[in-house]
RNA sequence: UGGGCUAUCGCCAAGCGGUAAGGCACAGGACUUUGACUCCUGCAUUCGCUGGUUCGAAUCCAGCUAGCCCAGCCA
């Protein structure tokens, strides 16, 4: 019924071709970052569609740092990139690599072409070069310097690396088609002077190889099968295929282009991030609003989430903004069955059980997980006084309220039934407290089938209860208005970060870990944040919200 | 008449000449010690548009239209 090619991406079927006409008899793929910032959601495609790729085919997978510009990298991001690949799941092994590490054949590989006459030194300046170029609709023209003899450009390009000459003052240039269609093929620029220090070479390199000449050669010598880049890249393809073919490499790479991932209603810019970062909005890289992978593993999201978010997304080439809900969707998959369920009340108002006798306590049994046994159980204090959440009672309820009003039962959750039988206010109108009476043989798991409630309130006892800070975010943008406005400003949204300061917690809450998450019962995934929790002080943040069908009118 | 790429449900996305998969979202219903979860049910007579080829087209051809990318000594 299927055919071979069904539930196969277009990267996967193009390989399959590959490997059934022999082109290739193995596949070895990359993730190629430049370390000049942090991961975020967008990379993680990239990281697991190369790493995925290459285990289903049995193949290699590399990562390697494209550092071949000086300028804007720096070692603290490399280590912070490892940190997040690793963190993803994609496992390079043994196969870290630097462009940097490949400057030498890089070089030769200069060298090869000018002898080939095929690249050539060129004098003229940035500008005039952009002059040269032509324009999207007119062709370039020729450099003056195009047609130096091989002598004298080998002769050139071997003083450029002695350091005879200053940053922009000359480059090297493959000798194509100044008249291509394709801008890239207009004698593109393959090395220029950089009197720079290099993170990885230091100071040994004045010249540095650019992109679309050194991405192909890495690949190359690296055994790279399959070279998956997005989408921008495509007018760089026969380019890319000119320098391996020009090089005359046995089995050169293909590069196969696919679309980034988008995310709507999120921030994914870096200059808008840094930005955010340096007024003080977010508190760095890996605030929890953010969707750098930092952030998201702060923020309590699991690699498996991520993973299956990417595989939910799919691989294509058409241009696409993938659902914010879908990655709700998969943190929720992921982690409901996994972790224990508590609970935790963030807007109380106490409930007192007025038949309960005065000092009992009792300690009920409590399923972490109702679907997953092996997380346990566990105890919780019962007693006269509890806490509940304010919106669970209503003084006057709108219709299909199931919770507390006058004269309503409902089950305390793990616990009994309770009818409410009045309520106080204080002089400002405000409920304060609420009194009930609680039916003693209607206790949880006694199998009592007496009456049914609709409804199922979460409670903590008010005597034993822990209270931590709950932190709950929300995207950083507007949802009418996107991320970003008309004129191309941010849009943010002021409450995008909610502070509970004195959440009140079940007591066994209190023993929890950084990076522990739960689900809070009704209140949605949180997660102990691992960067502002101390022994003094829990800080809870929120991964998702649950869905909920009920919403309670506005007042 | 610059070049390249893309167009299938609100959002992703299969489909590759034989009569529109799936997921998210959404809407009903059942169940429930979370209005969650789970479970059912519904959700494109139609594939950007217009022609053509064909017994038959989302799939092939032609012409349009719309969107994205390209003129860094960035990647």
């Amino acid at each position: 019924m299927e055919n071979e090619t069904t539930g196969k991406n277009f990267i996967e079927q193009m390989i399959d071709k590959d490997l059934a006409e022999g082109v290739y008899d193995t596949v070895h793929t990359r993730f190629p970052p430049e370390p000049n910032g942090y991961l975020h959601i967008g990379h993680a495609k990239a990281i697991l569609l190369n790493y995925g790729i290459a285990k289903k085919y049995g193949g290699k997978f590399n990562l390697r740092f494209d550092d071949t510009n000086p300028t804007k990298e720096k070692m603290e991001f490399v280590e912070s990139i490892k940190a997040d690949v690793q963190w993803l799941g994609a496992d390079w092994e043994d196969r870290l690599f630097f462009a940097s590490d490949y400057f030498e054949q890089m070089y030769e590989a200069a060298v090869k072409l000018i002898k080939k006459g095929k690249a050539y030194v060129c004098d003229l300046t940035a500008e005039e070069i952009r002059e040269y170029r032509g324009t999207l609709t007119e062709p370039g023209k020729d450099s003056p310097y195009r047609n130096r003899s091989v002598e004298e450009n080998l002769k050139l390009f071997e003083e450029m690396r002695a350091g005879k000459y200053a940053d922009g003052e000359k480059v090297l240039r493959a000798k194509i088609d100044m008249a291509s269609p394709n801008i890239n093929m207009r004698d593109p620029i393959i090395y220029r002077v950089a009197h720079m220090t290099h993170h990885n070479t230091g100071d040994k390199w004045c010249i540095y190889p650019m992109y679309d000449f050194a991405h192909p050669i890495e690949d190359a010598i690296e055994g790279i099968t399959h070279s998956l880049c997005t989408l921008e890249f495509e007018d760089h393809r026969p380019l890319y295929d000119w320098v391996v073919r020009e090089l005359e490499y046995p089995h050169p790479p293909r590069q196969i282009e696919f679309a980034k991932l988008y995310l709507t209603n999120v921030v994914t810019g870096k200059r808008y991030i840094k930005k955010l970062v340096e007024e003080g909005i977010v508190d760095g890289w890996d605030d929890p609003r953010l969707v750098s992978i930092a952030a998201l593993k702060r923020r309590g999201f699991t690699p498996e989430s991520i993973r299956m978010f990417v595989e939910l997304c799919g691989i294509s080439k058409s241009q696409s903004s993938v659902d914010y809900a879908m990655l709700e969707y998969c943190i929720r998959e992921d982690l409901k069955m996994k972790r224990p369920r508590m609970m935790a009340v963030l807007d109380p108002i106490k409930l007192v059980i007025d038949n309960y006798p005065e000092g009992q306590v009792e300690y009920l049994d409590a399923a972490n997980n109702l679907e997953n046994e092996e997380l346990g159980s566990r105890k919780i204090p019962f007693c006269r006084e509890l806490y509940i959440e304010r919106e669970d009672f209503m003084e006057e309820p709108p219709k299909k309220y199931f919770r507390l009003f006058p004269g309503n039962e409902v089950r305390l959750m793990h616990a009994y039934f309770v009818k409410c039988e009045s309520f106080v206010k204080d002089e400002t109108g405000k409920v304060i407290e609420v009194h009930c009476t609680y039916d003693p043989e209607t206790k949880a798991g006694s199998g009592f089938t007496g009456r049914k409630v609709k409804g199922t309130i979460h409670w903590v006892p008010a005597h034993y209860a822990i209270t931590a800070q709950v932190r709950l975010y929300e995207n950083i943008i507007d949802e009418e208005k996107g991320v970003y406005n008309e004129d191309g400003s941010l849009n943010l949204n002021p409450n995008s970060l909610t502070v509970v300061e004195n959440a009140y917690l079940e007591p066994g809450l209190a023993d929890a870990k950084p990076y522990d998450s739960f689900q809070f019962v009704r209140n949605g995934f949180y997660c102990v944040d691992a960067k502002d929790t101390t022994p003094e002080k829990l800080v809870f943040n929120r991964i998702v919200s649950l869905k909920s069908s009920f919403k309670l009118p506005k007042a």
